[in-house]
DNA sequence: GGATTATTGTACGGCGTCGTACAATATGTG
DNA sequence: CACATATTGTACGACGCCGTACAATAATCC
């Protein structure tokens, strides 16, 4: 009877525990980590991200918005919302483009948006401890090439919709 | 000289636009790729890491299978639910603690496991292309020290229940 | 023994995101 | 110019996960 060791627990992890899951694990933390710094601002990350942005590049399109912080078109509707309701956002019309919104920062959203630079930076600096700069860079160098092989992983399993 | 060079675009990023962010996009990006791969068994990560995991270490509480997967009891209830509703797991009572149901892998769920280890075997490879022996292991090094420095700074922000 | 305290799994409501479909508008083609 | 095609933001339903509260059971402490 294969009686299984409850003693050592430590290695018994899937085999899909590896670098993948390690890095889901990680990315969890980093969710979670910015998200309790960020509740005293009543903030979760994506909002975050999204006043950071607007604040340091001005009016942007919802569109591009979603690009960059990674998530769909829609969520970022609800967003946007949610903060304009909160007055720290603004959506102003584009005179060139009369579908899009331009989402700008208003001068209460600037306030808050330093406020969480302030967050960031400390938070990042906590991160940092005991991990040299080049230790980081190798990090976001292989990183960067394992989301080349995902990508072209993705891609090549679902033929998306040809262009 | 620590001076940094100026109007460089080391800073043209907005701050969490860095490591951090990377991580937290590859992370989406695995999710999607092994979601994909997955796709033509019907199964997303988290059902496949379930079913891997008690494939391979037998009848499990649901308690031990949350702290594994890294997902709340609550959730891993539900995913149960349907793996067993598709017969690919079962609940055993556990004869030495009536609360916990033991889940465990069936007949049926054990072919599903092995086409699962396949998928997951040529993903993973597909993922390493480029990506030297001793770079994937500096990689989960650093992640793995960073995430100790999450927890760190997580904790030391709530201070969790004072009993 | 009985009373407290901890743990297991479930029910429920909530949140954030996705995917799809849609109207409004823009861009390209003949 | 008319027409087809692409793009923007929104509405809506769905999914996965969380957090809390709960009953059932176990473990611990007088």
């Amino acid at each position: 009877m294969p009686q299984p060791s409850l003693t050592n627990h430590e290695l018994d992890s899937p085999p899909w525990s590896r670098v993948e899951s390690t890095l889901m694990a990680t990315a969890r933390l980093v969710r979670e980590a910015f998200d309790s710094r960020l509740a005293p601002l009543d903030l979760n990350l994506t909002q975050a991200s999204l006043i950071g942005y607007v604040a340091e590049f001005g009016a942007t399109s919802q569109t591009r918005l979603a690009d960059h912080l990674g998530i769909g078109r829609a969520a970022i509707g609800t967003v946007v919302d949610h903060l304009q309701a909160r007055g720290l956002v603004e959506r102003q019309p584009d005179v060139e483009d009369r579908r899009v919104w331009l989402v700008d920062i208003t001068t209460a959203g600037r306030e808050t948006a330093d406020r969480v630079r302030a967050v960031d930076e400390v938070l990042r600096a906590e991160l940092r401890r005991g991990i040299g700069r080049e230790e980081r860079q190798a990090l976001a160098w292989v990183m960067t090439r394992l989301q080349q092989n995902l990508r072209n992983s993705i891609d090549t399993t679902r033929p998306p919709t040809p262009r």
